[in-house]
Parts: C-alpha cells; structure tokens; sequence
DNA sequence: CGATAATTGTTATGGATCATATCAAATATC
DNA sequence: GATATTTGATATGATCCATAACAATTATCG
C-alpha cells in the first residue's frame, strides 16, 4: 500500500459547502464533506516524493500516448544507445531492473521492432542489445516530446535554477541516502 | 516496469577493472564490465524522482522495522489522528486510495488494535475511523523514529535549508502538475 | 585435461499494489 | 414512495517486484 492520486470528488463538494459554512454547530450537520487537514503528512518528504513521482509518471505517459513507450522502455532505449553492445544483465541491472522481469520488457521491445538481441560471439551465453533503426528514430521523437512536452513543463513550473537545484538534490539521496 | 534499485555487482567488478585497463584493444578484451553510462537519464526528472522516492520508502521501512508499519499505513494514522470521526471514504481518498483497496489496509490496522471502525448514528452505511490507545501510543512513537532515525538523516544529508525548499517544490509538482 | 563452480537468459511462481465491476444496506432525491 | 446515490465490502484482473530453478555456456582450478 502506497500513495496513490487524491480525490478531488469530495474537495467539490468542499468547496459548494465552504461558502456558507457554519462554524461546526455540532451535531449532525447535514454534512456535505469538510476538507481533511494533512497535518504532518505534508511534512514527510516520503509522502510528497510518492506524490509528486506519481504525478511525473502520469504526466510522462500523457505526452509519450503517441509513442507508448513507458518510462521504464524509454529508459531502457535511453541506456541502450548510450551504452551499445552490452548485455541483458548489464542493462538491466543498471536500471535496478531484475533479469527475469527484464525478459518480458525486452520482449515488447523487440517484437515492436525498437530493439535487437543479438548472440555475442565472445560469449554465447549472452546476448548484446543494440537499437534497430526503428528504435532510433522513435527514441529521437520520444526525446523531443520529453523536451518539449514534459520537462519544459517542469521548468515552467519551477525555473530553470530549482529545476537543476531539484534534480540535485534527488540524485543525492537516491544515490547517498 | 519501472526504477528499482540498481545493481552493485558489477561495479565492484568494474572498479578492479578500470584500474589496469587497457585502451580497448579490440576483440574480446576477456572484457571485465565496465561502469555503463546513465548519459541522458541521470537528467530526467522522473527516473531520478523514482529512485529517490525508492530509497526514501526503503529507509522508512527500516527505520519503522520495530512498529512495523508501512508509509501508507503511517500516513493513515497521522490521517486519522488528525481527522478523527471521519469515514472510511473520505480517509482513503484524501490519501489517494481506492475503497476497496482500502479495506484490507483497515483489516490490518483494526487487527493490530491500532485502529478502529465505528459505526456512525447519523449514517449508517458508514464506518467512522478512530485511534485507539494502542494506536495512539504506537503512532506516537512512530513519529519520534521518523524523527529521529529518517528526516534527520534527510537534513544532514541535504541541510535543513535544501530539505525544506526540496519539500516545497515536490509539493508544487504534487500539486499543480 | 576434466570436474566443479559460476554466469546468462529464461520460465515459473508468489506477493504486493492498483484498478474496475458489482453487491447489499442505508440514505438521498424527487 | 419509487428511483438514484452512497458506503463499505467482495471478487477479480492487471501490473510490478522478488525468488527459485533450469539449460546452455563459460570460468576456475585441481
């Protein structure tokens, strides 16, 4: 159990009855829902992290609809062309993803034609991963609609400087804490 | 799929191999792995977002080993706490979790006599959600470990400073993105 | 060399999380 | 008072994450 997406259903209704709200005549109040204090639980960083991460990802999938690829794939694709001609295992494990759930992206990958498994001939254990054609250009489209749809977004929201400052200090806890 | 923890195996392999590396000479190098490289990706909000966020719950989990308690089901008694008399619905969804995923989440902490369901006089379909004194004492605790073992560690990590401005802009992607 | 150990990709499988449809009881609406 | 809505609950499926085990291949080491 994690954090999910609120529910803006209730803060409707909230705001219809915010207006004439009466000051809690105690009782039954007829109640139409009061917003919920969150109390401390703004203050957790965990909370606000899941959130926010929540929102990202579903912002991602919005402007990546055209392409579907999730942000898992469009890491791999990105890890792949960046470092050609390595393993399954090597991919994988840097992306924090296990071998055997690996297989199944990589199937989905493959079948759509935006990567190849290629036998190594030093190893035939292995098989060295490289884009098709077709991956490369739809990795480019997908990084421009990264660029302009989603992180310019982020810099709207932001600044330029918080966004840097932001992404600093969320690669120094996944990678110090 | 998406970011998990990434691997270190290979890393220690790569740091005793980069030592006596040769330039590469072709062929099959008996190949030791070498540190592969995040390139674009250690720029893109959302895989950072995610394996920080990742990081942030694994330290909760250990921090809270001793109470056994989940950050949902953390969040719930902070909710709670702060909300009492309020129903199953209205708890669940400020918290962005679907009713009937809610249910089992309740079982649980109603099981462990930290929580209580109680059935209101004004309406009776729903459930009102109360700490007992157990849940009480427990949740106190709880937040002196988070306290203690979890945001302070944050703060000596970002500084106090960074941490709270790095809470602002979560919020701010939480809640305007 | 040859026996044993380790690695690679894979399958099978279970757990946890998340989402939808549906239901009975209770309440609201008209 | 008939109909619609809400509440908590169950059932169920999808997705994600983790472990064990296997065949093929390679590495290790006596």
């Amino acid at each position: 159990m994690t954090v999910s997406k609120p529910a803006e259903k209730s803060a409707e209704k909230a705001s219809e009855a915010t207006k004439g709200r009466k000051e809690a005549p105690e009782g039954q109040s007829q109640g139409l829902a009061e917003a919920l204090q969150l109390g401390e639980l703004s203050e957790q960083l965990g909370y606000v992290l899941k959130r926010a991460q929540l929102k990202v990802f579903e912002n991602f999938l919005r402007c990546m609809a055209s392409l579907q690829l999730t942000p898992a794939q469009f890491s791999v694709l990105l890890l792949v062309e960046k470092n050609p001609g390595r393993n399954q295992t090597e991919i994988a494990s840097t992306l924090g993803i296990l071998r055997p759930n690996f297989v199944a992206l990589l199937d989905n990958l493959e079948s759509r034609d935006l990567c190849a498994r290629i036998r190594s001939t030093n190893d035939r254990r292995s098989h060295i991963l490289v884009l098709t054609d077709k991956g490369k250009a739809v990795l480019t489209r997908a990084k421009k609609l990264v660029a302009t749809k989603h992180e310019s977004r982020l810099n709207e929201l932001l600044g330029q400087a918080n966004r840097e400052a932001l992404l600093g200090m969320l690669s120094k806890i996944a990678n110090e804490f």
